[in-house]
DNA sequence: TCGCTCTGTTAATGATCGTAACTATGCATT
DNA sequence: AATGCATAGTTACGATCATTAACAGAGCGA
């Protein structure tokens, strides 16, 4: 079935979702989800708000495929950045330098991303995950034995990445771990909380980024 | 200037605006800062919706000032989970422990204290942060010597707690990083990201709580 | 008592989402 | 080629909402 078999129609309608999805995230990016209306980008498309209906069943739907794009785009930006480090310790910093840099570049698509509360956002959000296993296991993580054995059986029985072989439950744990560390430290610092202590969140986040690289070469899962 | 003083018009203005903000808190908690319409509080009250400008600048402001309520209100229970607990690694993790049910007991009113941008609101987050700093003051944390030194600089110049002896950099960056680490699992909780996995995120949760209080004990900032 | 401020009202504006009813066009089948 | 259906668009409509303006009555100090 390739792209030619395609009917005229079928063509067109890409074409006028592809328009209305970057109507919408142009949107998003400069206002936050809350701030996408549909009557605007049918304002922008020199359309009818009602037409918008035949593409998208309302705007929580459109909302919730954007966030599973905007996921796919951000493994993109990691996987490449991952692709242009060398060694393991310098491909760790580089994806987590990556995650900053993206999130800070776009803040409202990267809440839009994260706190979207809907299963197949949190599906395609697997595919940075992803990344960031690979690099942890590249990088050699802790042992299994390191983790507390219920913690560890559910780790085991997690089905990462469909249809790639599995990792093992330190590693597992360890890129859990890590995204929730970096996930933290950039949604406080989306949220403003560390311009009054006058403390660079840049500084804070890299420092965290050393800890986890230092950790992993010890082969141990430690605090800061 | 003691209650009595206050005329009767400054009493019933004082539950008007109580009032008000109950009733904008239950919409908060039950369907998140999106959910707020002024309308419909006006309407539960019976009152008109104009008459809510009397008290408030509008939405915005409205949902401003319910965030630095929430903030304080999380401080108070993070506090009375500290003064529940006897040793400083129990107050570690009561407080940590205290901190997620919460958050899971209204997740939207979490959501709406940790996402708003808003300066205010950041520097009522600080009554939490103190009690953080406290325990892990009383828990001991690593030296400074530790801390990169730019970030040191920093920390040792940001004033916490005004009005309260300061603490050394250790506790502050070990504070900020507990912090981060907390919020972040609890974050991508709220996200549903890890329905898909079959992870109790509560396990993940104290095996994290359980290395930070373990690197306290040991005297260093370390990895998962 | 007079007058000002505070608190409320109704009316109106303009924006939003979403549905219904209708029209024209593309495309496939006869 | 003619017919008929699914598609993609339109306008009209109803509901909700935030916000402003203009106005009215009650509290309260002079």
């Amino acid at each position: 079935m390739p792209e030619q078999q395609l009917t005229r129609r079928d063509r067109y309608r890409r074409r006028t979702v592809a328009e209305i999805k970057e109507a919408a995230m142009a949107q998003v990016r400069s206002g936050g989800p809350e701030a996408l209306s549909l009557a605007a980008i049918a304002r922008t498309m020199a359309m009818s708000a009602p037409a918008l209906y035949r593409y998208f069943a309302g705007r929580d739907e459109l909302l919730a495929e954007l966030a599973v794009d905007t996921h796919l785009a951000l493994a993109r930006t990691l996987e490449a950045a991952a692709a242009g480090a060398t060694t393991p310790a310098s491909r760790l910093r580089a994806v987590a330098g990556a995650y900053r840099e993206w999130a800070l570049a776009q803040p409202h698509a990267y809440r839009l991303a994260c706190e979207s509360p809907h299963g197949c956002v949190a599906s395609a959000a697997q595919r940075s995950m992803n990344v960031l296993l690979d690099v942890v296991a590249e990088a050699g993580a802790p042992p299994d034995a390191a983790i507390p054995a219920p913690l560890r059986a559910q780790l085991h029985r997690w089905n990462d990445g469909a249809g790639r072989r599995g990792h093992p439950a330190g590693v597992r744990h360890f890129g859990l771990v890590w995204w929730s560390r970096l996930h933290g430290l950039i949604s406080l610092e989306l949220g403003q909380h560390t311009v009054g202590t006058g403390i660079d969140p840049g500084l804070l986040y890299r420092s965290e980024v050393e800890t986890m690289v230092d950790s992993l070469r010890h082969g141990v899962t430690a605090g800061p």
